[in-house]
RNA sequence: GCGCCAAUAGCUCAAUUGGAUAGAGCACCUGACUUCGGAUCAGGCGGUUAAGAGUUCGAGUCUCUUUUGGCGCACCA
């Protein structure tokens, strides 16, 4: 429908100079009788022309060449919005595009040929993922999903590190538990790992050594087996949530290519950076951040920020168009200075984008769980999708914007779960299917013949809806933000619901059963299409 | 003290990014098929959008102040 509009403004535009001068955008008006979609172009043009707005919409209207075909009526509305209604008969044609694309009915190519990374998850391999990385997961996939619906190419990538202080207090967590299962008496400390991971891997690794490791030193084979048997089980329980990274970049191999060298280096010849009190310093001031930062400590060591900056030349020197990286929001302090580095570089920081969620707070009973993987009062993302199962999770850390603080209550999740709004989604789907296993028994096909017959409420209105489901997805992924994806769904299952109360299709007239057929194998597609970028199954039988 | 994020119906959240009468679900109250799945549908109740000021044709949305909450504020990552 927009498309049409575009074309149709940008043809007027030739005869009308200032319409060139303004961003001519339609919106959805959220009253039915507004019409199908709504400009606001005049009133965006009433300070620059100094006329009446609805003067101004007058006479874009007399310029636009309109196919009574496709817009039944134009009319001016209330300050001067612009308001077009389209015929029955071009509203219905949407089924025949949907059928004829199915799976890929949605897609556009917007993007096509660019390239995007999408960095989430990265938790460091020091326990199992919590709920709160769930939300991480979940959304950075689903985000993957919808560039990939609007063209791009997208990686999905994991950014870990295995060295520094916590992975020696993993090694020597696992060290101790080892010799308390031989017998010793240790004494544990209070900050190391509490967790009973801790002690399973500790019972596997007495099995295959006996007890050939008393001398073994905590960062050897303690902290490797740690490593290795964690992150085994990292990337089980994202793959119950169908959540394959294609990379596993370790923040190590930028040390050993001398990564980190270049970048510093680079910092010092531009005459960005300087000594002071043994450490050396970021100029960042000169950059326009607050205060100046240390990127190597006195020790030697560099901070976190020198291996980030040099991560993100590593991908920006991979070619990618886009960069998403998605952290807690634990991490809001930091990343203006990598970004600002990076600009500092002569790299186009814009490419990249910092995407923060809000914590999840977890309550049980009405109280709040505090989480911390040292201390093992967490709830771990294995134990949820075992209470809830993959879709609901999905849906859950989908279903709302990531900006908002999210009440996570466990035993309402559990009791309540028949409430989902993914089971009101899937149902709708599961309802589609077996009434099209009815339609075979009577005989009855789908027919894209008299889609004319199509005029109720009910019908034309989930036929709006799927009209619109290219530009959501569009939009959505454009803006970051899938939640408007289960917004759309849950809209356009409720048109389904209506559309089934109110039109039979058993016991009503030929020609118009089939239409209805059609429309329905429709909504089908588009219910399908929706829940497969969510990660959500859509299931012919509940 | 400073920075980032937020505050919308009793609860959990939306609101097409500045648009027309702020919408859903849950909860509560009424109703609805003797053939396609009642995990559904129709209707009702419920709001000074935390408070105050400003910007303009127009503000939940932008700016400022205040209040409340979350997360940060290391030569930790």
């Amino acid at each position: 429908m927009k498309y049409y509009l575009y074309s149709l403004f940008k043809n007027a535009a030739a005869n009308l100079e200032y319409l060139k001068d303004i961003n001519i955008t339609f919106e959805v008006p959220k009253i039915g009788s507004h019409g199908d979609l709504s400009s606001n172009a005049a009133m965006l043009l009433t300070k620059k022309l100094k006329r009446k707005p609805r003067e101004i919409a007058e006479e874009i209207i007399t310029k636009l060449e309109i196919d009574p075909k496709i817009i039944e009526k134009v009319e001016i509305a209330g300050p001067g919005f612009i308001n077009f209604f389209f015929t029955k008969s071009f509203i219905t044609e949407i089924t025949k595009d949907v059928l004829a694309l199915t799976d890929n009915y949605g897609k556009s190519n917007k993007y096509a040929g660019k390239r995007a990374n999408v960095e989430f998850v990265s938790a460091n391999p020091t326990g199992p993922l919590t709920v709160g990385h769930g939300r991480n997961a979940v959304f950075g996939d689903t985000l993957a999903n919808m560039l990939e619906w609007i063209g791009y190419s997208v990686d999905r990538e994991y950014y870990f590190n295995n060295a520094g202080r916590q992975m020696r207090v993993l090694g020597d967590s696992v060290r101790l538990r080892y010799f308390e299962l031989l017998g010793q008496n240790v004494e544990f400390p209070q900050d190391y790992y509490q967790g009973e991971y801790i002690k399973d891997i500790a019972k596997s690794l007495l099995d295959e050594h006996g007890n050939k490791l008393l001398n073994e030193p905590a960062e050897g084979a303690f902290k490797e087996k740690a490593e290795s048997e964690i992150f085994k089980d990292i990337k089980k329980s994202l793959g119950r949530l169908g959540i394959i990274h294609k990379t596993f970049f370790n923040e190590n191999s930028l040390y050993e290519e001398g990564k980190i060298r270049e970048v510093l280096d680079a910092f010092k010849e531009k005459n960005l950076s300087y000594e002071k009190e043994g450490a050396v310093w970021l100029k960042l001031t000169e950059l326009g951040n607050e205060q100046d930062k240390v990127i190597v400590k006195s020790t030697g060591e560099p901070t976190y920020r020198l291996p980030d900056i040099a991560y993100h030349t590593n991908k920006f020197k991979r070619g990618y168009d886009l960069m998403i990286d998605i952290f807690g929001s634990d991490h809001n302090a930091t990343y203006p200075d990598v970004l600002a580095g990076l600009k500092a570089l002569g790299y186009d920081s814009e490419k990249v984008k910092v995407l923060i969620h809000q914590f999840v707070t977890i309550m049980e009973g009405g109280e709040v769980v505090k989480m911390s993987t040292r201390k093992a009062n967490y709830i771990t993302l294995d134990e949820l999708v075992d209470e809830v199962g993959s879709d609901v999770v999905r849906y859950f850390f989908n279903m709302r914007d990531i900006s908002t603080h999210m009440n996570f209550d466990l035993a309402v999740a559990k009791k309540q779960s028949d409430e989902n709004p993914v089971f009101y989604l899937q149902y709708a789907h599961a309802r589609i299917c077996s009434v099209l296993k009815m339609i075979e028994k009577e005989e009855l096909k789908a027919s894209t013949e008299n889609l004319d017959l199509l005029v109720t409420n009910e019908e034309q209105q989930l036929l709006r809806k799927i009209h619109t489901f290219r530009e959501e997805v569009l939009v959505s992924a454009e803006l970051h933000e899938s939640h408007r994806i289960c917004s759309y769904l849950e809209e356009l299952a409720a048109a389904f619901h209506k559309f089934y109360t109110f039109c039979r299709i058993l016991g009503t007239e030929k020609k118009l059963a089939e239409a209805r057929v059609a429309l329905a194998m429709a909504t089908k597609i588009v219910l399908k299409n929706g829940l497969s970028i969510l990660g959500v199954t859509a299931p012919e039988r509940m």
